[in-house]
DNA sequence: GCCAACGTTGGC
DNA sequence: GCCAACGTTGGC
C-alpha cells in the first residue's frame, strides 16, 4: 500500500497550473529537516495532495511521486534532497483549509497541527475523506 | 549546552 | 500588515 502525502507550494512560487503545464517538476527548495525526512520516505508511485499556501489555502490536485529523493542541486551545502512529481488529476472542487478545520475528523492532520511544515504524510482515512470533500467519487 | 535574538512561514 | 509558531544562530 502506497503512502500518501501533502506538499505545499505558494502559487506565486510554483502553482498547480504550472505543474499541469510542465507535466513534471523537481520539488526542490525544501530546507527543513523534517520535511526532508518525509521526502526521503517517499516511493515512486506514492500520491500527494498539492496544496496552495497563502493564496487559495486549498488542496487543488493530486500528484504522483515520479522519482525518489536525490540531492537538491539548489542546496550548495548538499544536505537537502528533492523528488520529482507529476500531476495525476485536479480535484473537481478544491478543499479549503477552512473546510478541513471545520471537519472534526481532520482535527489532527499535520496541515493544521504543524502549519509550517511543507511536506507531510497523510493517513489513509484522511486521504479518502479529503478526496471525497474534493468531489472525487473514488480516492485514487 | 543553554537561551535570547532573530528570521521565516503561513494564517488571519 | 500583524502575529504566532518554530527553526536557526551566536554569545556566553
Amino acid at each position: 500500500m502506497a503512502n500518501h502525502w501533502l506538499m505545499k507550494s505558494e502559487p506565486d512560487a510554483y502553482s498547480w497550473q504550472q505543474l499541469l503545464k510542465d507535466k513534471r517538476t523537481h520539488w526542490n527548495g525544501v530546507r527543513n529537516h523534517q520535511a526532508a525526512l518525509n521526502l526521503k520516505a517517499m516511493k515512486v508511485g506514492d500520491l500527494a495532495f498539492f496544496y496552495h499556501s497563502n493564496e487559495g489555502k486549498e488542496v487543488v490536485g493530486i500528484c504522483r511521486i515520479a522519482r525518489e529523493a536525490y540531492p537538491d542541486p539548489t542546496d550548495t551545502a548538499g544536505r537537502f534532497v528533492m523528488v520529482d512529481v507529476e500531476p495525476v488529476q485536479p480535484l473537481p472542487t478544491p478543499v479549503t483549509l477552512a473546510q478541513m478545520k471545520a471537519e472534526p475528523k481532520l482535527a489532527d492532520i499535520g496541515l493544521i497541527r504543524q502549519s509550517r511544515l511543507s511536506v507531510m504524510p497523510v493517513s489513509a482515512p484522511h486521504w479518502a475523506l479529503i478526496c471525497k470533500l474534493g468531489g472525487l467519487k473514488k480516492a485514487p
